[in-house]
DNA sequence: CACCAGGCGATTT
DNA sequence: AAATCGCATGGT
């Protein structure tokens, strides 16, 4: 193959910053899920029955996708740029977000030290909803060991230059996962049982995204996602944000959402309820954006 | 040592 | 209906 037809390209979108967003995706945590080193990031990913590993880098303003491990026909090369286009929030304007951003004393401040930050989504539901249940109740670093631990068990490994990328295991090997394998690897017993009937709601086609984006509201997919155990409000609105990207939804009881707003003395603390609603009203259907901006703002640099 | 982490469901009041 | 509890473990 030509090298030159392994490198996919993609022109940026307006108030767009590769840097910014690719920073974001770890913030100094362990996420198994990419590498990212000299201004590029890695990313493995299985796109019907084929595995794929993608370089992406930017240059002259252009978004360059390099297929490492895969190969790249008409069909995979749309899949691949969905996919980056899906993950990176390419096709959304961000004007109306800074305007609003900008008029706002306390948070304004955003636009300048995050400018061009997407809201780096997790395209996967199944992956999407695993993460959130693993997150559940404990600190991010334990988070992302745990996930770590699942995805190097459970998922398919690429090596490539000596190095190990994984991609998140599919539903049906954590459907048949056992809870005791999962409580060996320091799952409580409650998120095991989660994460396996998860998997077995997929297995048994109850759940999928095609099942949510076709649903015709915010609050039915809500609605639906709660609906199965361990998934509750905050779960469900973290995967309509990251995963089908609904423009207004709130990770209600979110504590690095609590300690953001805390910080910038927003709210006095978690039970004030009424400045928590006075607030988002300012943000009205980009509720998911100032919501990645102000957890953007608990990382350093 | 206590208390909280990008919560949730079960149990008790 | 609302408040409280247990969960696994790491960090402060």
């Amino acid at each position: 193959m030509d090298i030159k037809n392994s490198i996919i390209t993609i022109k940026e979108p307006p108030l767009f910053s590769f840097e910014e967003c690719i920073w974001f995706l770890d913030r100094n945590y362990d996420d198994c899920a990419h590498i990212v080193k000299q201004n590029a990031v890695w990313k493995a990913l299985q796109l019907g029955e084929e595995q794929y590993l993608l370089k992406i880098y930017e240059k002259d303003n252009i978004i360059n996708i390099e297929v490492l491990v895969g190969s790249v026909n008409t069909k995979s090369k749309k899949h691949i740029e969905g996919f980056i286009t899906e993950w990176f929030d390419l096709n959304y304007d961000l004007a109306p977000f800074y305007n609003t951003l900008k008029k706002d004393k306390q948070l304004a401040y955003m636009y300048n030290d995050f400018y061009g930050l997407r809201l780096m989504g997790i395209p996967d539901l199944f992956e999407s909803l695993c993460w959130c249940i693993i997150g559940q109740q404990i600190n991010l670093s334990f988070a992302y060991k745990l996930k770590r631990k699942l995805v190097e068990r459970y998922g398919t490994k690429l090596e490539y230059e000596g190095s190990s990328f994984y991609i998140f295991p599919d539903f049906k090997t954590l459907a048949n996962a056992s809870t005791e394998e999962l409580k060996d690897m320091q799952f409580s017993a409650a998120k095991a049982s989660y994460l396996i009937s998860t998997a077995q709601a997929f297995e048994e086609g109850k759940l999928n995204k095609n099942i949510l984006k076709t649903l015709p509201d915010v609050e039915s997919r809500h609605n639906l996602l709660t609906s199965f155990r361990g998934i509750g409000t905050w779960t469900a609105n973290y995967v309509l944000m990251k995963t089908i990207r609904d423009p207004n939804s709130i990770p209600h009881g979110d504590a690095g959402l609590f300690k953001s707003l805390i910080n910038h003395n927003i709210i006095e603390d978690k039970k004030d309820t009424k400045n928590i609603k006075l607030f988002f009203e300012r943000y009205k259907n980009m509720e998911s954006y100032i919501v990645i901006y102000l957890w953007r703002s608990l990382a350093v640099r």
